[in-house]
DNA sequence: CTTCTGTTTGACAGCGCTGTCAGATCGGAG
DNA sequence: CTCCGATCTGACAGCGCTGTCAAACAGAAG
């Protein structure tokens, strides 16, 4: 197939090569007239720029890299975590035509630093998005701005102020679930927190002491337990917390995992879910779809975020200027089977 | 920061730049001390090859696309599979220092023939991975071949020999299932089939029927339903055979949602899994390992699948070699809680 | 009509690499 | 010691685009 070069357009429209350069990067300063007849030619020749010509005269890759923990690493993949993410990227990505480049790494490997670094300089990503949990390891961070390459984390923590950071009001959708348990009836209302290397997980945390105070509810320690953010650590801290004289009426846990322990223990009680118990969790894994009864919770924005994250990227190498702050993407609570009102 | 290129490099090593292109592209001819010394060369000064400048150069653009279907179309994204098949082809391009671009379609969508070739041209990857249901799509797979572009399709059912096929062995290893019920005393093994267009799905219907035959016993309408591949589905079909007279021991469904839907209804209606009744799934989802009993499954090699896919493609661009035929790579029997000895 | 500013256009030199082809070098046979 | 083919190396011309800069042009002001 005789490639049609950006030479064909321009003796076709009968302007210089630059011209067509020009109305192609849609510049300014080029006369309605010519951007018209330039424009007809390049339908006519269905003439498509070449990227690696364009790539290596202009110094950009147009390549937005999206790094995440690998989700093969675990038993029960993150998959739908990651999924949602790449969508929300490609989605920006595309608009721009700019295309994601995906690398899941693994950060428990020495030498991760290194890795990211010489793959960054190898491809030469316009920009980098940086998933939770990377997204708050200095190392992995520092190694990217080792390379100069535009950065924007998706971090549910603070950030450092140095880079654009997309984050979600994980402490204020937790309370705002928290009132809606109480709002329930709800006098005794349960929480299991997470492993606390996550972030994400102790402002959770926060947001349910914040949802009782709002609520008139006073915290107690008897009504926390610990858990590891695994299905069975879910099922031990309900144990505790179910045989307990004078057990809560409702126990929101900082991720589905845990929450789907907590319903797995209750049904082994005899305590049905959510007549005699309501369970809200946290993620909005597909596991919350399918369990009996479906989980109550918390749906993170990640495609949204994902999203923000490469727009702004790609806004902010278009523009030249460079990022900082934080901007918040708000979730949203999704309400199914496994919460009612207060029993009695 | 002051990129180096190949001139500081030829430079360095007191050579010309063609020499240090030859040894970086592993090129024949090069004597063993002068390729030492470019070797010294880059090393010091951690040249890496300018991808944008190579590609122009050679024609080639170093990547493979990975077509499939957009799981966020469905309510529970099939996200597992994709993370694996991204998983294996990411593994074989970064061994070749490919990169992989990852494209989910929705082909439900009208012009999606002419968006996939819009794609492929803009692009131009070295190459495509096409996932199933995808690869068994004239319109996509006609729009893959217009552009030229050397295709291998992972395809469950028969190919058309056009190009490189890579398939799993469903028909056999349903085969090997059905037997290893029957080896459990199972006399009485029904067959939930799934939704008819997927091609797996047919495949594996036949396998029943060999494994039965291989294993000495009739083959009976009876202990067949058609679900369409949900769960709900697989509760309908449940029901129905459950109920009847003379039920089955042991239930192989066709896909793991509509097992899933099996072990549901089977609960209910107070039939203990597996002391009264058996039940297998295939596909190995996430939701195998997660419901009570765990599910025995058959495992897809997806993540090999998409790896020797990429490395055949990686091969035939390299030694210019048309691809063609079928590969197959065997699938695994997971064997979990859900199945035992038939009762009594 | 001239001058000046701002807009529009084009010529041309790369970007950093690979392909081509010719020249240099080597080792063994004559 | 010479010759020949095989092996090794380098000069150079692009690949198809963008950045730079200067030239051409248009319109407003004098």
């Amino acid at each position: 197939m005789p490639n049609v070069t950006i030479d064909d357009v321009a003796e076709l429209a009968g302007v210089s090569i630059k011209t067509v350069s020009r109305v192609v990067n849609q510049e300014p300063n080029v006369r309605e007239t010519t951007r018209a007849k330039v424009e007809h030619a390049i339908a006519k020749l269905n003439y498509q720029p070449n990227k690696a010509a364009r790539n290596l005269a202009s110094h950009h890759s147009y390549l937005i890299g999206l790094i995440y923990d690998d989700p093969s690493y675990y038993e029960v993949p993150s998959a739908g975590y990651v999924i949602r993410m790449q969508q929300g990227a490609l989605s920006a990505c595309h608009a721009s035509s700019y295309e994601l480049l995906i690398h899941p790494c693994q950060y428990r490997k020495r030498d991760i630093g290194k890795e990211i670094k010489t793959l960054i300089e190898q491809v030469r990503p316009d920009g980098i998005v940086l998933a939770a949990p990377l997204s708050n390891m200095p190392k992995i961070v520092r190694a990217i701005e080792a390379t100069g390459t535009p950065l924007v984390r998706l971090s549910p923590g603070k950030t450092n102020g140095k880079q654009l950071s997309v984050v979600t009001n994980d402490r204020e959708i937790s309370a705002e679930m928290t009132r809606y348990l109480a709002s329930l009836g709800h006098k005794r209302i349960a929480f299991v927190t997470g492993h606390p290397s996550h972030k994400a997980v102790g402002n959770r945390f926060l947001g349910y002491k914040d949802g009782l105070a709002q609520s008139g509810l006073a915290f107690s320690e008897q009504l926390v337990a610990e858990g590891d953010n695994s299905v069975g650590s879910g099922e031990k801290c309900a144990l505790r917390l179910l045989n307990s004289k004078n057990r809560p009426t409702a126990i929101f846990a900082a991720n589905d995992d845990m929450a789907a322990g907590v319903i797995r223990v209750a049904d082994q009680l005899g305590i049905r879910v959510p007549e005699d118990l309501s369970v809200a969790g946290c993620d909005d894994i597909a596991l919350a779809r399918q369990i009996h009864p479906s989980l109550t919770t918390i749906r993170q924005p990640l495609s949204a975020m994902a999203e923000r994250a490469a727009v702004a990227l790609i806004a902010s190498i278009r523009n030249k200027e460079p990022l900082h702050g934080t901007e918040v993407i708000p979730a949203a609570i999704r309400l199914r089977e496994s919460t009612g009102p207060a029993p009695g």
